[in-house]
DNA sequence: ATAATAGTGTCTCTCAGACATTATTTA
DNA sequence: TAAATAATGTCTGAGAGACACTATTAT
């Protein structure tokens, strides 16, 4: 171990890493000694940053680097863990089209609603990154990382339906998200039972954000 | 120095704390050796929490002990310190009428419009906790905690365009924040030059936080 | 009486929310 | 031709934003 890759003590990187498999929102654990799952993480390296380190690791074990990956909050109470240990904790969304087929070795994926005994808090870092997913979800327009490249207003609504968990009406949805102008149709159609659907695209010059309706203005 | 005092390496906790003072938002600074200004701060001890770090620093500087705090972010850019620096950062508001009178030694305050020179990211850090500050003041109920217990409704508008940097329409004003419901009126008045004007209070049972307008409901 | 501040109401326009039918494809 | 999914428009109610005058006090 050279000095380059000397790892500061008391501190980590956590990694709460969402993905839409199956028609459920799922997120990535790493099964422990018999403790239970905890969240994927790595020690912090004296000359890597935090994000970086978040990003490395959840590279290693899905398969994609360059994702949609913010810093959530850090959690440094002194009874954590023994000894005693600060973790940076990050949120990450991740398309399901670009994982990796090989099963990440000590990771798997669980749904939100059907998560495994956690250790330490790491069951309420998981909480608190939901609510803050679905917060933001509901003004900026963060959705679009859980999803392909190109894909129909329906997919796009049921996302929305399965991170909110909430049914919404689908004249409403469109007419808004269109308003919005953070999509554009392309030429193409997904076929297949039904009547075809046009591909939309996430436009990246758009404004990703919407003003929150102020309580005082 | 005993064991329950040993403090942890690499990391440290900085606090950004505002204050409504001479019509002006202020933020609390340090004067660092000859390099300029920093964030107060404190090194965090094996059996101390993160926040309560955080709260026993801005006691020692303001007199306030019990204040609206709340985590920021963490900074830790390897290049950011030398030793390799991680800094839990936090921001406080503190209404002027219980900070301590005696100057707090080390720390000044300064208008957020003209700070001096900082040390390391300290800019970056107070910016960034202006943009949260203004953010949340639109939907929630955090300028109060920049207020004395009672204040008139003229007194609460001048915070809000103090903060936000805007003038805002009286009439608008006092109607969503009455509808909000989330002040109550008192007996008193406040009287001075002019029409006396009425003192209200927060009401504590009030929600305080208002739904963001949705992207896609 | 004058200067200073407090307090009040209306109109317009945009957008959220509720709601049902037609269009196009595959099996 | 039946089953499945895509696509579309209208009405109502709530609230944002713009706007000007009256009320009460101290000096």
């Amino acid at each position: 171990m050279s000095l380059m890759d000397e790892v500061l003590p008391h501190v980590d990187v956590r990694v709460v890493a969402f993905c839409l498999l199956k028609e459920r929102l799922h997120v990535l654990v790493c099964s422990a000694s018999a403790n239970g799952y905890e969240l994927p993480g790595a020690p912090v390296l004296l000359n890597c940053s935090l994000e970086e380190t978040a990003a490395r690791r959840l590279g290693e074990l899905t398969g994609i680097r360059e994702t949609y990956l913010e810093q959530l909050y850090t959690y440094g109470e002194p009874q954590r863990a023994n000894p005693r240990l600060i973790s940076v904790a990050y949120f990450a969304l991740l398309p399901a089209n670009r994982l990796s087929k090989t099963p990440p070795h000590p990771a798997c994926w669980f749904a939100v609603d059907a998560l495994p005994a956690l250790t330490g808090d790491h069951a309420e870092i998981i909480a608190y990154a939901l609510r803050r997913l679905r917060y933001k979800l509901e003004y900026s327009a963060v959705g679009f990382q859980l999803l392909p490249e190109r894909f129909t207003l329906s997919e796009l609504q049921r996302t929305y339906e399965m991170i909110l968990g909430e049914k919404l009406d689908k004249r409403n949805f469109r007419r808004r998200i269109l308003r919005a102008g953070i999509i554009e149709p392309t030429t193409e159609c997904r076929t297949g039972e039904g009547r075809p659907a046009r591909l939309y695209r996430y436009r990246p010059d758009a404004v990703a954000e919407v003003k929150a309706r102020r309580l005082f203005p």
